[in-house]
DNA sequence: CTGAAAGCGCTTACAG
DNA sequence: CTGAAAGCGCTTACAG
């Protein structure tokens, strides 16, 4: 590799000082227009390569932003992520990613490695049981913070999310007009705001419509398409012979739709399934998944936007923001069939 | 946010140089056991946050890998990734992602930040039609690359991905055993080698068997879920009546499965459908899909391993590393029935 | 075992 | 419109 190229190396090729090479580079009018191309093509020609680091360090700013989700493979958190992405590109920040796993060391890590590469914000969707502390430590080293998905209590930053439980509400009280009385609720915990915000929607709805609350008829834990899958098994094998479930999300639903397939039973018609999220994939599974749109796309073009605003020095966007889920009727749900 | 703490707040708070607090906190063995506790416990008290930029600056070693592929959507690759950050998570190094969406200048300005970052180096799955320029750019500039999934010729990089030829091969002996004749191809194009690579396997295993070669069986362009999905109606409608599909990938798979059953016929019974990955929702997919194990993890597992060994100076691994695919036989494929 | 000093490659007042 | 010089926060010879 050839000698390294740097500002001082043009700027002795040229006869001028590394100043008005920074300058002209950065296309300052305070270099003669002249001096400015002229300096550019050189430049080009050495085979410059800008070094940031040195850059930040001396301003401060890095130009790159954090974000960090449970698991990128997630097509949920995906969805989010590409718009995040567009919208960061936009504007010229380099992003970088990690996923967390529900572990808050591992967050707590990456928090602590964008603060050491001097991040300038970070998006974050919380790992189960966040201490405010965490985010409070990057706040305090000038790292602001947005959350999405998830809320954590006892802090103050702008948060994105859907509004989960007037979305599962839409979705049990679907299932409720196509006359099913005995709903299972499949999926989620009782460990993250959405876990329970959709429970509590599913159990408000079906009071409201004078059923009867079955704490039996929860699956609590399943979150991927292999759980929900697994679920099926369980599913069908209550007593109670519910004939419709509301998912926690699309995941499950789908991977709970194939769990009754291979059980000879066809979803759809012998027993109707919501999803929750609207992912791409719902449109194009078999079949067609009823389900509930989140926003996703939403939720990272806005939650980006927040943070570059908060960058640019504006703090009116603190507070939790609710994104308004709509229902998406498709083929997984039926009228109501009594089962065998 | 209070005053920023730095090795020399550390160093006149217990009065020693900075030099010691440095040496102290990589816990170097120059200096005194006692002294370095002491250094250290006082860091932790201030809320020292270390410098990543200054000291790479210093150094000219950052800590940072890019990672860069078509689109961490999509779960072929993510599943590489998964087994790239697990692999680079050990050895402490950070990593950058992004998607080049097969731009090449979208891929080269991200080669050029990570440049500007001073990353130590890169795993890229090349964007299509990448010129082998850009990674000497890369590598010009003291970053080497990895490459994945994909190869580009004219450059001696280590390269690890599946033996694509092999592994279609035998998903389309698998066919022909279960009696198929009219076997379509569908999915990939001729600008990946992926995509040339499989249809030349394809073809081959056809002619070794005597059978005969239809260009019009092929179905080019589908890479996912959804133009798999669309593709359904092209191979249904088909005047050869094909009775099986091998398919490019498991997403067109899934995608073609589900259109087949939109379509009111029964893969894995009257179509016989495969797979190409065996991504994790192969195996639970409806039906199970019979597909090829195209070894990602181990991809991605080798990858991270060869470049960490570039970045500690051994060269040995260079060239072409092609994974061994494997056959995974499952529901959606059946001994051939003739088509109405 | 510890300290003083130079230097990594930029940008930014400050002068002219 | 351009230059000389200081400084961002580290690490690394070099001295002692």
């Amino acid at each position: 590799m050839a000698q390294k190229v740097k500002l001082s190396t043009i700027a002795d090729q040229l006869g001028v000082s590394t100043a008005t090479v920074s300058l002209a580079l950065r296309d300052s009018p305070l270099v003669a227009e002249d001096t400015r191309q002229k300096i550019k093509d050189t430049a080009l020609d050495m085979g410059y390569i800008y070094n940031r680091r040195a850059a930040s360090l001396r301003t401060s700013r890095s130009g790159i932003i954090g974000v960090v989700v449970h698991d990128i493979m997630n097509p949920f958190y995906a969805e989010i992520l590409k718009a995040i992405e567009s919208e960061l590109d936009r504007s010229g920040q380099t992003f970088i990613l990690s996923n967390h796993y529900d572990s808050v060391p591992k967050q707590r890590d990456f928090l602590e490695t964008l603060l050491q590469l001097g991040a300038d914000g970070v998006i974050m969707s919380p790992a189960i049981d966040t201490p405010s502390r965490d985010i409070k430590l990057a706040e305090d080293n000038g790292m602001p913070a947005v959350l999405i998905a998830r809320s954590v209590t006892d802090i103050d930053v702008p948060t994105y999310r859907g509004d989960d439980a007037y979305g599962i509400a839409l979705a049990t009280n679907h299932l409720i007009g196509l006359g099913h009385k005995s709903i299972a609720f499949v999926g989620g915990a009782d460990n993250t705001s959405t876990g329970r915000d959709r429970y509590r929607g599913y159990v408000e709805a079906l009071k409201k419509a004078g059923l009867e609350v079955d704490p039996m008829l929860r699956v609590s834990g399943p979150r991927t398409k292999q759980e929900g899958f697994e679920a099926a098994v369980n599913f069908l094998s209550m007593s109670q012979k519910p004939t419709a479930a509301v998912c926690w999300n699309d995941l499950v639903a789908i991977g709970l739709i194939n769990g009754i397939y291979r059980a000879g039973l066809t979803p759809g018609k012998d027993i109707s399934v919501t999803g929750y999220d609207d992912l791409i994939e719902a449109s194009i599974s078999m079949p067609a998944l009823t389900t509930v749109w989140n926003g996703q796309s939403m939720v990272g073009r806005r939650a980006a936007r927040a943070l570059l605003d908060r960058l640019s020095g504006s703090d009116e966007v603190n507070g939790l923001h609710l994104i308004k889920p709509e229902m998406r009727i498709r083929q997984s749900t039926a009228p109501m069939v009594p089962r065998a």
